[in-house]
DNA sequence: AAGGTGACCCTAT
DNA sequence: CATAGGGCCACCT
């Protein structure tokens, strides 16, 4: 049985495919929006994946939505987050991922390439 | 229906 | 290395 897939997921909104990705990132690893947008077939997406775990503010996803940072290295400060940038740091500190002393990751030891 | 907005990114100073 | 400006595109008035 198929199921509700391929043709589903054809017409699956964006940010549903843009969480397919960010599911596959590994505990303690990191990637940037325009990595998701470009693994999800959307070049040039980038914010369009920001749009999409914006989303996920307060539905108790089980998306590892934290591991998403952006091209600089860095978790994306917003007032509009209200304060999940903060949680955002706990959580991948949790993860065993190390900031330095400007809140930069270091893409090149933490960045995930399947 | 047109314009403003933003968890972005790249290039040039 | 830090900042600035322009490009980007789905969403929301």
């Amino acid at each position: 049985m198929p199921g509700p897939g391929a043709e589903a997921l054809a017409t699956a909104p964006l940010y549903e495919r843009f969480y397919a990705v960010v599911a596959q990132v590994p505990c303690g690893r990191v990637v940037t929006y325009g990595q998701v947008a470009r693994w999800a077939g959307y070049p040039g997406y980038a914010r369009q994946v920001g749009y999409a775990l914006f989303r996920l503010q307060g539905t108790g996803t089980a998306i590892p939505w934290q591991r998403v940072i952006n091209a600089q290295g860095q978790v994306s400060y917003s007032p509009h987050r209200q304060g999940y940038d903060d949680l955002q740091v706990a959580l991948l500190r949790a993860e065993g991922v190390v900031f330095d002393a400007a809140g930069r990751i270091d893409l090149d030891q933490y960045g995930w390439h399947p």
